[in-house]
Parts: structure tokens; C-alpha cells; sequence
DNA sequence: ATAAAATAATCT
DNA sequence: GATTATTTTATA
């Protein structure tokens, strides 16, 4: 080992847990960890007037301070610093989403690390009798306690661990005595990490067969397993994309190493978990919320220590460092919960890709309806492009159609069409799923006299009338006030409620099929905890029923029973505020379509809509959804958006409108000279209201840059962070960037 | 973010 | 003049 000037490090540079861009410089102590001082550490450094837990990321940093102003460390934490791979990462994301490093570091721990716990005290104590405990004479003679202590530890050779005796309900003070006196004594050892056995046995069950186009994926995915190579795994629903995972996954396990899956919030299911349970011989770890901070780092450290093979979890997953990192798979990759809407702006699946990048091994991202960004990737080559047209058992996909409603009277949002197509399916004893992408009983309530309509005093936004409560209620909000018997602008009583959600479809397919049971799912009906999978549950018995639900229906569930799919109305998202809103609302219905017609059944799909004509909706029923994104993404290389060009937006809100738009304003001017002088190519859009500009009573605006060059972008929204930071209005409203938004609101 | 210090606003 | 709300400032 060759000494290296790091062990005698005389200054070390720690990134704290705070918003600041900048990390702030101490003093080692006299504590040294093993090994010398390395980047990874943590450390207790007194930070204002308080003391908290940093990350040294920088050895001997060139200090803006002379040496007396900086204070020494408190306290060395860790012996050995935390997982490289996982500092690698956090350094990377901070960079490239603009985001103090601190935070980052310390939002990427598990709650009791960033509270200072230390890692490795993962040993625990034994306690054994001595020579002088076999004879304790007349000692204990008044302490009858600690004799019976000593006799229950004298029965084990071994000794025992604390947690055992303790369990006997003796106290640590009797254990504290006898020790003191002699007559036991003390050792500390590593909980037993057994090593995951590499290779061979990894199968508990045998994997499916696989059809041709399935083979031709795996054997194209297995010819890289040892270096870094994406793949976009564009396979229909139901063509079999999990069995594809296992199988790579086995193959990545025979040798000895890890796999990385992350699922969408609501793709993490019992039955997805148990399906993996099932296929492997070695431990798989689900990381859900439902974890206390003491589990989640149990499986933060059983993932660093190697002793998981499979780690599956949602979004935040992605940060779970790995012993013998193997493959990163990204389910559903279009998905957008990947994208954390707050603090650290990520998105899951594109740290996915640059981690494995940084390892070196193959990163898989799955999807039936690719994002836009992942299908420009693989038609230029960059991904792999790996097609399943087929689904299992050659069942035939669902015939789409769309249904004008125009005209057409409407129960609970159904038309004549709609309702007749419903009562056959449930003749045949089928099940109908009914999509209803609002939930409440109606988007409003109007006033037929006068046109008034129920809008939230806070927001832009009009009051969701509900039936239980029987309140108008705001979704953005969750402001809530009562339903009003009279119109509060023409006091005339004809208030009618508008639109249809799912309480008010339910309602009236109960009125139209009174016989049938009816299976409401939406965030309401499954408020309490276990409900959704009862319902579920139900579902799958298979009895004829009638689903009524919103997107929550849509996503990984599979009902077999299913043989028509009704959307009441397909034009949310056909003219919303955000460029994606197209492609958002072609992948839901693609994947609410998916859900009708598995195995034997064939299925059908009705769309209504007012928008019959509507070109893009057109594509998407008669050519399905990648004929549409083909025609999405020339439409976006056109008018110069993403995939083609890189996007970040500054949002900013305030209670008082001028606070924030004369800022921005301002923002925009000085940066649109900044780019001039520096001959940056970026684009500066705005700034401009938000879509939705009030809400809970603040006034949101945004600016939006442009670019062709990651990079340029990246100088300017660094630039403009560092500007904002330097102006004394800015503290007093809140903002943000995003880098690479995934939705303008 | 967080807490203390500085400043402004409000109250017996 | 004291108490309380609000703004400013520093964090090594």
C-alpha cells in the first residue's frame, strides 16, 4: 500500500445538508478513519449554531479561507466510507439537476445514517460466563436476579447476544452488574453476512418458454452482459416483457451478481413481488413505502453488502447501492411517477442509465408505449431497440374504436352506443371495465339560469362536486366547501352538475344494471389501506361485473375477465397546456386498452370522444400507438422540442403576482444578454403564467430555455440559479429549475 | 434549511 | 418601553 497524501489530509471539504450550492471547509480531529481520510465519510461538523451530519466529498481543497477561520470537525462517524457507487451517483444527479450536493446526499440516505447512526455498527454483543462466574460463591446471594441471569448465560457455551437476553426480561443494569463483578464477560461480533451463493442454484422454479421474437430479445440481451449497453424493450401488453426480465435477471445472478428493478409507484404489487419470489432461489428485496427507516436500511445495507440479489423498488430505488452491480431494469420506463416532482428534480430512468453506464453493465428499460425520448434514442441507435409484437397464447390485441358522442345523450357520461355494447358484454357473463379519468361525482356544478360555475376561491380551477361527502371539493387544493342550493350569482335553483366522474358513471350503471355488482376504484374508494387489493381480489373471482375507475385501473393489473374497455371521454388530453400532453394521454389509453381481451378472450375498445375527427386520435385508434409517436416526434423535431432539443424550466411562485413575474422578467433579460456575450445557443421563452397560474391563492410563473447542446443548457440554467441565488427578492418567493421537466404546470 | 440577529409593527 | 411579528443575514 502505497501512502497517499489523503491519510494526512489537513483540510477536508464537507457537503452539509442545506440548500447552499457550495460546501463548506474543516478541520480533520484527531479521529482518523481506517485507511486514512477518503471522500464518502461522514462526519459531525458544528454548521450556524447548529451541529449536523456531512459528507466529505474533497481532500485538501483549495480553501477560501485562511485556516483560523475554520473550525474542526466534531466527530468522525463512519470508519469506512459510505458505498462509491452511490457517491458517484448523488454527485452526478446534484450535478446534473442543479441541486446542492448536500441535500442530495443526504435525501439519498436512509433516515438514520443522515441522522448519524453509524453503518457498520452492524456487530452486536455476546456475553459469556469466565472462570470466576462457575464459582460466584456467596456474592449473589442477595440478588437473586442477577444469580439467575447468570445461571440462564452459564447454559450457553457460546455465550449469548443481548437482544436474547434481554428477551428473557432481564435488564441491562444485571447484566452491567455481573459484568463488573467479574463473573461474565464480553465480545463484539459481525451479524453473520452469510454470502448469497453465487451461481448454479438461482432457480427455485423453472422459467417459461418463450416465444421466437422473446428468444430473439433474450439472446440479444445476453450477448452484453459485461459491459454497459441500454435496451428499449417495446413490447405490446401481454407480450411477455416480465418473463424477459427473469430471464436476464437468472442469467445476471448465475454470475454472481445483482439486479436493479424499478416499477412505477403502483407497479410494485404483491403479485409482481411474489412472481419473483417465486422464480429465485436467492433473496429479493422489495424497497415500498411501507418500510420503517430501521428496514429500509437493513435493505440499503443487505443491497451494499451484496447479501441481495434482487433488488425491486420504486423511483428512489435507483439510489440503493449495489456490491456486483449486474443489470438495472426500468419497468413501464414512460412512467411518470420515475420523475420526483420536488427538491432533487430526478428522473429514475435516466439515472438508470447513467449508473449503469458508470458500472458497465446492460440497462433495460421496458414499455408498451415508450416515451418519446427512449423511441428517438433507439431509432438513432444509441438503445438497442428490442420489439415484442406478439402477445402470449396468440391472443389478439383489442379492436379500438372510437364512438362520436356528439348529439348523443349521456347517462353518467355513457352514450346509447356505449350502454348497448356494456349490456352484451355482461350478457355473455364478461366483465366491462369502465374509464373515467376524473374521480367525484362531476368536474362541476353549473348554473343553467345564468352560467355560473363552481370555482375555488384559491385556485383557477373550477370545484369537483362529490357525493360523499356531498361537497365541492378542489383537487388542487383539497379545499372544500358545501354544495349550494341556489345559484350565489342568479339565486335561480337550477344547478345542474357538469361532466361525469366516476361516482356518477357508477351511479348510473347501477341504475342501467341494476343485477350487476359494481367495482369502484379511484384514490376515494380505496382511501383505506387494503381495499384496493380486496377489490381486486373480487375482480379476479371472474364473476360477471362492471369496473368503474380511473387511471389507477390502467397501470400493471391485469383482468382476464375483461372483454370490453369503455372510455367515457378520450379528449382530456387531446388539447391540454403542456406539449406532452398528447403523448401522456396516447400512453394511458393504450395502456387502459391493453387491459381488455387477455388469453382467450378477444376484446373491445370503445373511445368516446366529441373530437371524432381529430387526426391524432385517429392515428392512434386505427395504427395504434407507435404509428402515432412516429408521428408525434416528427412533429417535435419541427418545432424544435424534446427529444430534439433540452429543456429546463424555472418555475417561481408567490402570493403576490408582480414578485415573482418582475423577477423573472428580469431573470430573462439578464440572461438573454449573458447568452449573447457568451454566443450561447439557448433558447428563452417567457417568462409567462403557468398553466394553471393560481393556486392554494400563489401566483406560479415560468421560464423556459431551449437548447440543441446539453451542455449550453446546462451553462445557462447554471448561470441563472447562480444569479438568482445573488438577488435579495428571490428569498422571499420560492423557485425552482427543473432540468428536463416532465410537465409544464 | 435553520436559527439568530436586526428591524418594524403592535400593544399595555 | 416592552412584546411580537417580519425581514435579513450567516452558515467554514
Amino acid at each position: 500500500m502505497t501512502s497517499r497524501a489523503a491519510t494526512e489530509a489537513t483540510l477536508l471539504s464537507v457537503a452539509v445538508p442545506s440548500p447552499l450550492r457550495h460546501t463548506f471547509d474543516y478541520l480533520p480531529g484527531d479521529d482518523t478513519p481506517d485507511g486514512g481520510w477518503t471522500t464518502g465519510v461522514r462526519v459531525r461538523v458544528p454548521f450556524g449554531r447548529r451541529s449536523v451530519v456531512g459528507v466529505v466529498v474533497a481532500l485538501d481543497p483549495p480553501s477560501a479561507l485562511p485556516r483560523e477561520r475554520l473550525k474542526p470537525i466534531e466527530a468522525l462517524i463512519d470508519r469506512s466510507p459510505l458505498p462509491a457507487d452511490w457517491l458517484w451517483l448523488c454527485r452526478f444527479a446534484a450535478r446534473y439537476y442543479q441541486h446542492s450536493l448536500g441535500d442530495t446526499l443526504a435525501g439519498a440516505m436512509p433516515a438514520p445514517l443522515r441522522q448519524g447512526r453509524p453503518l457498520e455498527a452492524r456487530t452486536r454483543t455476546r456475553w459469556r460466563i469466565t472462570e470466576a462466574g462457575h464459582t460466584p460463591g456467596e456474592q449473589l446471594g442477595r440478588a437473586p436476579r442477577q444469580a439467575e441471569l447468570l445461571a440462564a448465560i452459564a447454559q450457553h457455551p457460546r455465550g449469548m447476544v443481548t437482544s436474547a437476553i434481554t428477551a428473557m426480561s432481564f435488564s441491562h443494569s444485571q447484566l452491567r452488574a455481573l459484568h463488573d463483578r467479574g463473573l461474565i464477560e464480553c465480545c463484539e461480533e459481525n451479524i453473520a453476512a452469510p454470502e448469497q451463493g453465487a451461481g448454479g442454484h438461482s432457480l427455485a422454479e423453472p422459467s417459461l418458454p418463450l416465444n421466437r421474437e422473446q428468444s430473439a430479445a433474450l439472446s440479444a440481451l445476453h450477448e452484453d452482459l459485461e459491459r454497459f449497453q441500454a435496451s428499449l424493450l417495446h413490447g405490446v401488453t401481454g407480450s411477455g416483457k416480465t418473463e424477459i426480465y427473469l430471464q436476464l435477471i437468472e442469467a445476471v445472478l448465475d454470475r454472481g451478481r445483482q439486479a436493479l428493478v424499478l416499477v412505477p409507484e403502483i407497479g410494485l404489487t404483491p403479485q409482481t413481488l411474489a412472481r419473483f419470489r417465486k422464480r429465485f432461489n436467492a433473496p429479493v428485496l422489495a424497497l415500498h413505502s411501507g418500510l420503517s427507516d430501521g428496514e429500509r436500511l437493513d435493505s440499503w445495507e443487505a443491497a451494499r453488502a451484496g447479501r441481495a440479489a434482487v433488488i425491486i423498488g420504486t423511483r428512489s430505488a435507483v439510489f440503493t447501492p449495489l456490491a456486483r452491480p449486474g443489470v438495472i431494469i426500468v419497468d413501464e420506463e414512460h412512467d411518470g411517477s420515475f420523475k420526483q416532482q420536488d427538491s432533487l428534480r430526478y428522473h429514475a430512468r435516466d439515472l438508470a442509465v447513467a449508473r449503469a453506464h458508470y458500472h458497465g453493465i446492460p440497462v433495460l428499460l421496458g414499455s408498451a408505449t415508450p416515451s418519446l425520448e427512449s423511441l428517438a434514442r433507439a431509432r438513432s441507435g444509441h438503445y438497442r431497440h428490442l420489439r415484442l409484437t406478439r402477445r402470449a397464447g396468440d391472443a389478439q390485441p383489442a379492436a379500438m374504436s372510437l364512438v362520436d358522442l356528439r348529439g348523443r345523450p349521456q347517462r353518467g357520461g355513457l352514450g346509447p352506443q356505449a350502454l348497448t355494447a356494456i349490456g352484451e358484454h355482461l350478457g355473455t357473463g364478461r366483465q366491462v371495465l369502465v374509464f373515467v379519468d376524473r374521480r367525484g361525482f362531476a368536474p362541476t356544478l353549473a348554473c343553467h339560469q345564468c352560467g355560473w360555475l363552481a370555482e375555488c376561491r384559491h385556485c383557477d380551477a373550477r370545484l369537483t362536486l362529490h357525493r360523499d361527502p356531498y361537497r365541492l371539493i378542489c383537487h388542487h387544493c383539497e379545499q372544500s366547501a358545501p354544495v349550494p342550493a341556489a345559484c350565489p350569482q342568479c339565486e335561480s335553483g337550477d344547478l345542474r352538475p357538469l361532466g361525469a366522474g366516476t361516482e356518477r358513471t357508477e351511479e348510473a350503471l347501477s341504475e342501467a344494471f341494476d343485477d350487476t355488482p359494481i367495482v369502484r376504484i379511484d384514490r376515494d374508494s380505496t382511501r383505506r389501506r387494503d381495499a384496493f387489493e380486496q377489490q381486486l381480489a373480487e375482480i379476479r373471482r371472474g364473476e360477471p361485473c362492471l369496473l368503474v375507475g380511473t387511471r389507477m385501473l390502467a397501470k400493471g393489473h391485469h383482468f382476464p375477465h375483461v372483454t370490453l374497455v369503455v372510455v367515457v371521454n378520450a379528449d382530456g388530453g387531446l388539447y391540454g397546456a403542456d406539449f406532452r400532453s398528447l403523448e401522456h394521454s396516447a400512453q394511458l389509453l393504450t395502456q387502459v386498452a391493453g387491459r381488455a381481451g387477455r388469453a382467450q378472450h378477444a376484446g373491445r375498445v370503445l373511445i368516446q370522444t366529441l373530437h371524432p375527427q381529430d387526426p391524432a386520435l385517429l392515428t392512434l385508434v386505427e395504427q395504434g400507438y407507435d404509428a402515432l409517436a412516429e408521428q408525434l416526434l416528427e412533429e417535435r423535431r419541427i418545432a424544435g422540442l424534446p427529444p430534439f432539443r433540452f429543456v429546463a424550466l424555472l418555475r417561481g411562485e408567490s402570493s403576490r403576482k408582480e414578485a415573482v413575474s418582475d423577477l423573472f422578467e428580469r431573470a430573462a433579460g439578464t440572461l438573454r444578454q449573458w447568452l449573447g456575450e457568451r454566443g450561447l445557443a439557448v433558447q428563452c421563452l417567457g417568462p409567462v403564467p403557468a398553466p394553471m397560474e393560481r393556486r392554494h391563492n400563489r401566483y406560479h410563473v415560468q421560464l423556459l430555455l431551449i437548447a440543441e447542446q446539453r451542455s449550453a443548457l446546462h451553462e445557462a440554467a447554471a448561470w441563472l440559479d447562480e444569479w438568482l441565488a445573488g438577488q435579495r427578492d428571490a428569498r422571499r418567493l420560492r423557485y425552482s429549475i427543473d432540468i428536463d421537466p416532465q410537465e409544464m404546470y
